[in-house]
RNA sequence: GUGGGCGUAGCUCAGUUGGUUAGAGCGCCAGGUUGUGGUCCUGGAGGUCGCGGGUUCGACCCCCGUCGCUCACCCCA
């Protein structure tokens, strides 16, 4: 393999661009939004963790955890990896500072997950989530799936349904599991290849897939939602409660069975008719009631979801949506042909007032910059040429009118700032 | 990890059975208008045809390898 005479953003990673990463800035800025709307604070914790977070976390039987981590060791030689997903890190925290309960956190995030990328799916996606902790009240489950939900409405989003179902907490799904063992295990030929090796370590997996052999085999099966214990049922049939009184839709699905081991009682995950094919999930969570002690701390209630920023997109512009997240606008941009540089003095003072404000440079041609104002979208051009420099004025031009006759005027450069905040208010 | 499709200007793409200096549209720059953008006209810059090797008198075109992009499986956001 020979050094690459051009360096590009690594497999399966992407630059983000204007136009797009203003959509990135509206999607961001309405969920955090909404966080605060329902009461969580952002938390920030490190892109890296020890990788005993991830694996004590997430399980180690967890594909995530088995070939999609990327580990690496630093110079002096801890054993590192990126975080392959949000909550493991905020729990990690929880633990660490012990912030008194319940902790309500939302985070926006990278994610690394070492697999071949396809459509909506990368080695880097970005996600938007929350965790709350010290609580195992089914308020909480039902105030964080509707703030999914709210917020997905709130991007536009119609055509999405949220899917839910409960893992039971550690012992009645304890006991389950062995009960879906044994069934496998009586029809363990009968499986597809895949889960023919794997249902042994890894049985519940079994029930998401989509073979026709395991869904046949899954289907005489017994199934978790059959198996819990009273206080499991009474807690699931209090979230769809909450969540039906919300006017929030909700579809049991037995077999939602979600890729990483922590999860106990409430799972949900929200999926788009919008986009096809398996990469359908524009979000998901859970509850994860083991999870504090597993990374060390005394037995406390969790329960979080995230979202993934690159699909939210995919299924906004899959459902046609095109109404932008984000409008900026540049309110001025300045023409400066006095080969004085009045220009940086202008553009302070317009950006001391607030203006958003902008400027060609290099000293090019009247019509060049002109053409460059055009093309930033502002609504007026400050003109500002010799004859200008003379008067010690400046030329107004509305940019969105035809014939600059009528819509130009020349004001005193003391006036400048206040006839264009009158001029944009106008507007 | 497995399999399919594709790599020609900044972008979207043409490129005849392999045959001379590789094209278009858009974008960019300049001029038409020595103080005025969006339309129009004219001109210009910009390409090791992903990279390496092979076949051939001759390769953007054929063959092999490689890298990358893309789609699917698996799994997930």
């Amino acid at each position: 393999m020979s050094e690459p005479s051009q360096f590009q953003a690594p497999v399966g990673t992407h630059d983000v661009l204007a136009p797009e990463s203003a959509q990135w800035e509206g999607l961001v800025a309405t969920f955090a939004h909404y966080a605060h709307l329902y009461g969580f604070s952002l938390v920030i914790t490190p892109v890296f963790e020890d990788v005993g977070v991830f694996h004590r976390g997430i399980g180690e039987q967890s594909d995530v955890a088995r070939k999609e981590m990327y580990v690496f060791k630093d110079r002096g030689e801890r054993l590192y990896a990126l975080r392959p997903e949000g909550t493991a890190p905020v729990v990690r925290a929880f633990v660490q500072h012990q912030p008194t309960t319940p902790f309500k956190a939302w985070y926006f995030t990278p994610a690394f997950r070492y697999e071949r990328p396809q459509a909506g799916r990368y080695r880097q996606h970005h996600q938007l989530g929350v965790e709350v902790l010290g609580t195992g009240d089914p308020a909480v489950d039902v105030e964080v799936i509707t703030l999914a939900q709210r917020f997905y409405e709130a991007l536009g989003l119609t055509r999405f349904r949220l899917l839910i179902n409960s893992m039971g907490h550690l012992e009645c799904r304890g006991a389950y599991v062995e009960l879906l063992r044994s069934h496998l295990e009586a029809h363990a030929e009968e499986l597809c290849d895949e889960h023919q090796k794997t249902w042994r370590t890894n049985p519940l997996r079994v029930l998401d897939c989509k073979n026709a052999a395991c869904v046949a085999v899954t289907a005489k099966g017994p199934m978790l939602i059959d198996h819990l214990c009273e206080d499991c049922r009474t807690h699931f049939s209090a979230v769809r409660e909450g969540l039906s009184r919300l006017g929030v839709a909700n579809e049991l699905n037995p077999r939602l069975v979600r890729g990483f081991d922590y999860y106990t009682r409430t799972t949900f995950e929200f999926v788009s008719d919008a986009l096809e094919g398996a990469q359908n999930a524009i979000g998901g969570g859970g509850r994860y009631d083991g999870l504090v002690e597993q990374l060390g701390g005394k037995p406390t209630s969790g329960i979080g979801f995230g979202s993934g920023v690159e699909r939210l997109l995919i299924a906004r512009e899959a459902e046609g949506i095109t109404t932008p997240l984000l409008a900026r606008q540049l309110d001025v941009f300045v023409v400066d042909t006095t080969h004085e540089d009045v220009a940086t003095l202008l553009l302070d003072r317009l950006r001391a007032a607030g203006l958003a404000s902008d400027r060609a440079y290099d000293q090019r041609s009247m019509k060049a910059q002109m053409k460059v104002a055009d093309k930033s979208g502002a609504r007026l051009a400050l003109l500002v040429g010799p004859q200008e420099l003379a008067a010690g004025e400046v030329t107004i031009r509305d940019l969105r009118s035809a014939d600059f006759g009528q819509t130009q005027q020349r004001v005193s450069q003391e006036d400048v700032v206040s006839t264009i905040v009158q001029l944009l208010r106008m507007k």
